[in-house]
DNA sequence: CGCCCCCTCGCAGTTTCTGGGGAGGAGGAT
DNA sequence: ATCCTCCTCCCCAGAAACTGCGAGGGGGCG
């Protein structure tokens, strides 16, 4: 455990996230983040729906594979609370009050996570989701104190290290991005919206035939195996907005 | 038009910001920002997962009424770039090769949007999309040298008035954020990277009849007409990531 | 001038999805 | 202890989507 330390210069900070060239070096500078700030943790954690993740941080390797073994992931209200916020968050703040929850939040306490935390939600693109989070032992009064005044700081340091994350991803292939016509945009904007083929051809005033086929062109065109599967390539490319 | 200001000072805009007590308000805020950075026009811009959209900023009436009856918002590569980038943009960097890009430029910059650009993508919860932009008529120069030495203080600006915006817009979230079970969300996932009912229910090894039922409780629950709708709504709302 | 892409339209047959029922067990929440 | 959600399975009929065969006009480009 170490004492919450003066706020670091911010310029120093973001010069030293730029400079990182790997996912190697982004362990260090958490390390030196965490060393920095006078906290017992910082971590950088990338969440996917489907379980698999990317994080950096300063957790004991031990915690970290009983958090996952645990499937604590889905009762986290630390996860819950800030997948449905978009502002930086007290621990103290979050829903702890199911069993499990509770249960969750004193293993961690016993692991020496820390009786504090504050966690910055980040979003990227394609929905990426992740966390930044520092976590400390100190009353609550110190660290209310110690996250307001630093919170500024660190969204932005979370926000720059979020932006390196994403660099150094090798999965993030931008696609020869096949551009759809007009008209097969408008098609898919369509079906994405929850409209029939009727429906669609009829808002387009075009015959159901017709939309037929710009649905197969697009399909063809995004390499997709059905209107569903084209819809959700549209969108996660970034080529229709819904 | 004006001319490029000195940087104001980050702690008065926020607080600023922070007073706000209504989208009123907010209107009344960016145009001060705008002075005070000394821009032509500065906009926040925010594109719902329902395809509605609000914002407020300083362009003309006329020009935001042309956006959107001339579907500009479809082939925007402002919309299109930011959507796909986590860090903020300047225009200049975005594929302007299109023809019909080409023409929206023009016609933007006829109606004194300037020149030059730089537009800051930020991503709340439900899959939230909004857009924070700056726009001015000078050199390429001076612009870069502009954004470059402001980043971060606008990064803030834009994180906090989205904060704002949230604040503000309870009503935003019809559906009161529904999560989907672990199972809904692998159907979901599987049928939208391409798998047939079927498919999918073989690789969950549970009956194509149980499948169903996922995607029907999906579909209820995310509001969908049909799976088509669902996938898109998950996916927009980043419950899922393909 | 072809060539290619975009836009438009029709028919028929097969497969898949949707929507209406019902039913039981496991586990957590209150 | 009771309620609720989640997970699992079943039948059936009608609606919708997919597959595969066609057709023609317009516009840009080499």
């Amino acid at each position: 455990m170490g004492f919450l330390g003066n706020a670091p210069r911010l310029d120093t900070l973001i010069e030293r996230l730029e400079s990182a060239k790997g996912l190697d070096d982004l362990q260090i500078v958490i390390e030196e983040l965490r060393d920095q700030y006078g906290v017992d943790h910082m971590v950088y954690h990338w969440v996917n729906s489907n379980g698999e993740q990317y994080g950096c941080g300063t957790y004991d390797l031990e915690w970290v594979n009983r958090y996952v073994e645990r499937g604590y992931l889905r009762i986290d209200p630390v996860i819950q609370g800030c997948f449905q916020r978009f502002h930086p968050v007290n621990w103290k703040r979050l829903d702890w009050s199911s069993k499990s929850a509770r249960a969750l939040l004193k293993d961690a306490i016993e692991h020496g996570i820390g009786n504090q935390g504050f966690s910055i939600p980040i979003r990227g693109p394609n929905g990426q989701f992740a966390l930044f989070s520092l976590t400390h032992n100190c009353s609550d009064a110190e660290w209310e104190e110690f996250t307001e005044s630093n919170r500024r700081d660190l969204i932005l340091v979370a926000h720059y290290f979020n932006q390196k994350a994403l660099e150094f991803e090798p999965g993030r292939t931008p696609e020869p991005a096949q551009q759809l016509s007009p008209r097969e945009l408008e098609a898919m904007t369509l079906l994405a919206i929850g409209y029939s083929r009727a429906q669609a051809a009829d808002t387009l005033s075009i015959s159901e035939h017709t939309l037929r086929v710009y649905v197969e062109s697009a399909r063809f065109k995004l390499g997709a195996m059905n209107t569903t599967h084209a819809v959700a390539r549209a969108l996660s490319r970034g080529l229709i907005v819904v």
